[in-house]
DNA sequence: TCTGGGGTCCTAGGACCC
DNA sequence: TCTGGGGTCCTAGGACCC
């Protein structure tokens, strides 16, 4: 006879805002939000502070609303590379209960615990933990509890923050199932509207949905929210998970719309420049690249090409996205550009009549560079993921 | 004077092959 | 003499997540 597994899912409340307070100690209990690019349209609101939230301040909002809603905001901007040592800690720190751990974003991971709580009570481990991160990080977590990895996940977010929520199968019909079917995780904006449309309001009723009938709408998709909202999800905590990639991306919103294929050529040339980088230090080749661009009207297209010859430096990245961009391209002006490469693998499996181990010079003494450089200083670089510990706004 | 950036998974149609 | 079925690869788009 086999006993049910313990899952932790450990969410940090408002990661970033709580690292700077963690690290200035004078903005603790202030209003504070963390926004990229504040001088133009890309100056959105990544995280905010609890007190920042109570005013009204949500993620993505443009940080002159964000003023507007909460006079005494303190702006700062986002400080990445501390973000991920301090989230580096933390799961150094989670690693150390058991190496059943598995990291899906900066600021949240799972904990398969079932050995851990054979001969300890699985909130007193909570307590521990979520003490314990208190302590050495000066950061609050919410931690959830339950016999899977969908319930641990709902059940973090029920009690904000510091919370600690045990998310049992026998009581969903008071926990889970009343919930609105926006609340549940795996349901946005669209599918909420879908389910609401055909008078599915609450998780509950997708629960005691037929299952055949609400699978021939939604798919293989649809067979997943109506097992997970009946208590059943059969994923494993995977610890390998993060290191299997799949693709690697690098795209920017542009400061202005520009319609111009040489400011375009050059743009792409950059982020072919930091994907390969990326490419590098993931030790990985591509087999496959695609462009993505927005209109100004918010109509994207992605076009991709898959090739013989694997692709990782600079410029086969940008040569190819290039021509891709000027066969697609319909003169529109664009917003965004974007490139992705897919279909990777790792450099050590790669045919080796490839020189492709070693690294390009350095990105400085190519003559394109400088132009670029001139370019970014003009618009400013790239920003940053958003959402750290916000749901995001689902509509409603 | 709207709305960032980096990912995953799924669907669906067409090409091509046997 | 209007007629297959299955499998795989490629491409494009969309939904969702943090």
């Amino acid at each position: 006879m086999r006993k049910g597994k313990i899952i932790f899912h450990v969410d940090m409340n408002s990661f970033y805002a709580s690292v700077e307070m963690a690290e200035h100690p004078e903005l603790r209990g202030k209003p504070l939000a963390i926004a990229g690019k504040v001088e133009d349209r890309r100056g959105i609101v990544v995280t905010s502070s609890y007190e920042a939230r109570a005013h009204g301040v949500k993620t993505t909002m443009q940080v002159w609303e964000a003023k507007r809603k909460c006079p005494g905001l303190i702006v700062k901007p986002p400080h990445f590379d501390l973000y991920r040592s301090v989230s580096r800690k933390l799961f150094a720190l989670l690693r150390s209960y058991t190496d059943q751990v598995e990291r899906v974003s900066i600021d949240e991971g799972y904990m398969d615990v079932t050995s851990l709580t054979e001969d300890r009570h699985p909130v007193q481990l909570a307590q521990a933990i979520q003490q314990q991160i208190k302590d050495q990080l000066a950061l609050p977590c919410s931690i959830g509890i339950a016999p899977n990895k969908f319930m641990a996940k709902m059940a973090s977010d029920m009690k904000k923050p510091m919370g600690i929520t045990i998310l049992r199968k026998r009581e969903m019909h008071k926990t889970l199932w009343p919930l609105p079917v926006s609340e549940m995780h795996g349901v946005g904006k669209k599918t909420a509207e879908k389910l609401v449309n055909i008078g599915i309001k609450t998780i509950g009723d997708i629960a005691h949905y037929p299952k055949a009938a609400f699978v021939e709408q939604f798919g293989k998709y649809g067979e997943r929210l109506h097992e997970r909202a009946n208590g059943y999800d059969p994923r494993e905590v995977d610890p390998e998970a993060e290191s299997e990639f799949k693709s690697i991306s690098q795209s920017t919103t542009l400061p202005r719309d520009i319609q111009d294929e040489e400011e375009a050529r050059l743009v792409l040339h950059r982020l072919a420049y930091r994907l390969s980088r990326k490419l590098k230090e993931k030790r990985s080749l591509a087999y496959q690249l695609s462009i993505a661009i927005r209109y100004s009207d918010w109509k994207n297209i992605s076009r991709a090409k898959t090739v013989q010859q694997p692709l990782q430096t600079t410029e086969d990245i940008a040569q190819l996205a290039f021509q891709i961009f000027s066969t697609h391209w319909n003169g529109e002006p664009i917003r965004l550009l974007g490139i992705t490469v897919q279909a990777l693998e790792p450099v050590t499996k790669a045919s080796k009549q490839l020189d492709l181990f070693t690294y390009e010079q350095d990105a400085s003494k190519e003559p394109l560079f400088n132009v670029l450089q001139d370019l970014e200083d003009k618009y400013g670089s790239s920003v940053v993921r958003l959402g750290i510990d916000d749901k995001q706004e689902k509509g409603k």
